[in-house]
RNA sequence: CGGGGCAUGGCGCAGUCUGGUAGCGCAUCUGCUUUGGGAGCAGAGGGUCGCAGGUUCAAAUCCUGCUGCCCCGACCA
């Protein structure tokens, strides 16, 4: 490509709606534009690589056996209110009417299209076990869209419904959906992980994400430094502690506390570290009736965790002020265990290892020190209550815990039953008896990927691209090609073979001075980069550079094509 | 949905408090010079100051309403 003839435009200065780092640079390199709020076009240089990505994804999903299919944006809500979700999704639904106010959605996911496929197409278990997949704009109307296509509305997913006839037959397309998943990470050059993952409503008894590694990552992960643990910290285990606790040695004591209502301010002002304090929540019960939830001060309460008690209302609220203090005579900041009757508590395993604790006395402004267990209060039943922290015990038994961020790009779940059921998409086993199909859900977030990549991939002066989902591969420089018809004659010459070998190559043949086609083939990332210039015209030489690289080496202009297919390495197909 | 903020040429911003002929940098166009790290000089084009009302001799500026967007929080397969 000839970038004289390429429709793009690089800006210098940082849009002022971009806040991270991919999104800024998707936007100075020209590869989007925003339309709306999370709602973007892709310019032809963007495109170039959202189509690479697509294109391993269709390569590794065809691999694995799957058929790729197309399904509609606008769906009929007749299949939403069959599968219950037309009342249950809420206003991330977007949801329309037709000039004959008939109710339609734009889909932000199509179990209910592929379910209503698959009861129409597949009659026999003979049949199974069959793949869809799509690759297809959906929209979620996200509260808050933000970090560019990271965090879009519209957007392009993957995705994929397996069907089955048993529970063994769903285990092994699950298994095959991840390995596929992990051979498309790894050839667009990605470092990521493979993450157990919380079902949540969606339910079933399996579920992975697969994390791209980012400190601008949404999500926190919890992996062992010992061995390839890897879970989403919504749902890792946190272990109760080995030792026993020690016994009391100090008396219980009332002391006041004016103003410390927060863990912080507490061990300041009794200057005791916040490992010491008992923290107390009050949540909303299942039954109406508040209940009590203790944590060690320095550790956070784990939603996902503390909701699957039965006691505890799904979703997980705080109860209200009123409600606190109708339950312990007392207002958040100041509660405690010791005297708490009429309401179930419940404490984490870390905080009933605690001895000689500081806790609230349910009186205003007023805390115990020297608090024990058993001696000073009933023990609680234990549960594991908190998210992860770094320097806890893998629960594989291996080594310690780090938390570490990432964007999640894929999400594989076993869906089992819950269409099928409800939207009776049956087939006829052996015994000649109509049985739901097992089904598996397989997401990929195909624009996320690109911005994922960048977050991976940059340094001050812009984009690094992995080569495998490149723009162009080989970036071409001449260097005063407007005056010296040598510098014209070479660089014309290798565009052209390059390029009759397949590479991609953008020839900035553009009458702009060096550090403008510097600048922008930083920018834009292209991994590999050859200058022409006069300084080699004579010595026979050319210069190359590679990306990442702080120094560029000189090669022979003979061979030239031999010598970049060399650097080239997964740029070519295998 | 709660809180905070912004809206002035394609982009980034000043001007608003204290009303008086709309400005700067980048980008764009023309000419000359320059050509191994985002060039210099000279010139040019481009803005109903988000929208609608109101106050005033006069509104980017003051008042009212609306819309869009950004940030924090809550929410979220």
């Amino acid at each position: 490509m000839r970038l004289s003839q390429y429709p793009i435009n690089t800006v210098k200065e940082t849009p002022s709606e971009a806040e991270v780092i991919s999104h800024q640079l998707m936007l100075r390199a020209g590869m989007i534009r925003r339309v709306a709020a999370g709602i973007y076009s892709w310019l032809p240089l963007g495109l170039r690589t959202l189509r690479k990505v697509e294109a391993i994804v269709r390569e590794e999903m065809n691999r694995a056996g799957a058929f790729e299919l197309l399904m509609p944006a606008i769906q009929p809500a007749e299949l939403w209110q069959e599968s219950g979700r037309w009342t249950e999704y809420g206003p991330e639904l977007l949801r329309l009417k037709d000039r004959h106010e008939r109710n339609f959605v734009v889909g932000p996911t199509h179990e209910e299209v592929i379910t209503d496929i698959a009861r129409r197409e597949i009659k026999s278990y003979r049949q199974l076990p069959v793949n869809f997949y799509q690759v297809q704009i959906k929209f979620r109307d996200e509260v808050r869209p933000r970090f560019g296509v990271m965090r879009a509305r519209e957007f392009i997913m993957k995705d994929a419904y397996s069907f089955h006839a048993d529970e063994r037959s769903l285990a092994e397309g699950y298994a095959a959906m991840r390995q596929a998943y992990t051979r498309m990470f790894q050839r667009m050059g990605l470092d990521f992980r493979t993450v157990q993952a919380d079902p949540g409503a969606i339910g079933g008894n399996a579920s992975e994400e697969f994390q791209v590694l980012a400190a601008s990552g949404e999500d926190a992960i919890a992996i062992s430094d010992a061995d390839d643990f890897a879970a989403n910290v919504e749902l890792a285990p946190a272990l109760a502690p080995a030792a026993p606790r020690p016994p009391p040695t100090q008396p219980l004591e009332r002391i006041p506390t004016p103003g410390a209502h927060t863990i912080e301010q507490l061990a300041a002002l009794l200057k005791v570290p916040a490992t010491r304090c008992l923290k107390t929540l009050i949540v909303d019960g299942s039954d109406g009736t508040p209940v009590a939830l203790l944590l060690r001060g320095d550790h956070d309460l784990n939603a996902v965790k503390a909701q699957k008690l039965p006691a505890i209302a799904n979703p997980l609220r705080m109860a209200s002020a009123a409600a606190v203090h109708a339950a312990t005579g007392c207002a958040p900041g100041s509660i405690g265990p010791v005297g708490l009757t009429g309401l179930r508590v419940y404490a984490d395993h870390a905080a009933l290892a605690m001895a000689d604790f500081v806790c609230g006395a349910n009186q205003h402004d007023v805390h115990y020190t020297g608090a024990n267990w058993r001696r000073d209060m009933p023990e609680p039943a234990g549960a594991d209550l908190r998210n992860v922290v770094a320097g806890d015990p893998s629960p594989s038994g291996n080594g310690q815990l780090q938390i570490v961020r990432g964007i999640e790009v894929g999400h594989i779940f076993q869906l089992g039953r819950k269409y099928s059921a409800a939207m009776n998409a049956t087939v006829l086993d052996e015994s000649g008896a109509a049985i739901p199909m097992l089904m598996g859900c397989y997401g990929i977030g195909v624009t996320r990927i690109v911005a994922a990549a960048i977050e991976q991939n940059h340094d001050q002066r812009g984009i690094i691209w992995p080569d495998p989902i490149a723009p162009f591969n080989v970036c071409l420089v001449p260097l005063n090609l407007q005056k010296s018809p040598r510098v014209r004659g070479l660089a014309d010459a290798l565009y052209a073979e390059l390029s009759a070998a397949g590479i991609d190559v953008l020839y900035d043949d553009r009458d702009v001075r060096p550090g403008v086609k510097f600048a922008d083939a930083e920018l834009l990332g292209i991994p590999h980069r050859v200058v022409v210039g006069e300084r080699g015209l004579d010595a026979g030489t050319l210069e190359y550079r590679h990306r990442r690289a702080t120094d560029s080496e000189d090669f022979a202009q003979r061979g030239a094509l031999e010598f970049l297919r060399s650097r080239l390495q997964c740029a070519q197909p295998a």
